[in-house]
DNA sequence: CCCTGATTCGC
DNA sequence: GCGAATCAGG
């Protein structure tokens, strides 16, 4: 694709979990994952950012808004204009943070029941999908219970000893 | 050390 | 508008 433009599709996902209350490493992450793009987390934030994202506050607090008198009862809607309205930090995202998707692998999403003893035990779905939960299902490094990737996911670096790729373009070799 | 978010600046 | 580079904090 030649988009020098981000997909509604992709947007429509960064908002999601963006709201979700994931990190925008994250977000991207998983947006890469899914559409099988390559956004840096600098990409999402830049868009998200450019698109106006921000917190419903009425989501996360629909407390009793307590304002000041004098202070008008801007509660229904915040401003999405760019004009110079931004909070004055970032109001973090309270709840989420439950499962973790992939990178640039292309899951074959196996049940357990197909799961081998040599394969990826990377859970997929359950998030939204409602069917059963699946498998990454590629073929786990020696001494992990998980592919190269995904073992990299869940922890940076090997102990020193895997500085080889220095700009990893992680793309999928699964063929058949 | 790793991670995070946020901004700036060049394309 | 997009994203890398960079900055700043945890």
């Amino acid at each position: 694709m030649e988009p020098g433009h981000w997909p509604s599709e992709h947007s429509d996902a960064l908002r999601d979990y963006f709201l979700k209350g994931m990190s925008y490493a994250e977000i991207g992450r998983q947006i890469n994952a899914r559409f099988g793009t390559a956004y840096t987390r600098n990409a999402v934030i830049g868009r998200a950012k450019r698109l106006g994202l921000v917190i419903p506050e009425w989501i996360t607090s629909p407390a009793i808004a307590p304002y000041l008198p004098g202070e008008a009862p801007v509660s229904p809607r915040r401003a999405v204009l760019p004009n110079l309205n931004l909070p004055p930090k970032s109001a973090m995202k309270p709840a989420a943070q439950v499962k973790l998707r992939c990178v640039g692998v292309q899951p074959r999403l196996i049940q357990l029941v197909e799961l081998e003893s040599a394969d990826c035990r990377y859970p997929y779905g359950g998030d939204k999908d409602g069917e059963g939960i699946a498998f990454c299902g590629h073929p786990c490094q020696p001494g992990s219970s998980y592919c190269a990737p995904h073992a990299r996911l869940t922890r940076r670096s090997g102990t020193g000893a895997a500085r080889v790729a220095g700009p990893v373009v992680l793309r999928l070799v699964s063929a058949a």
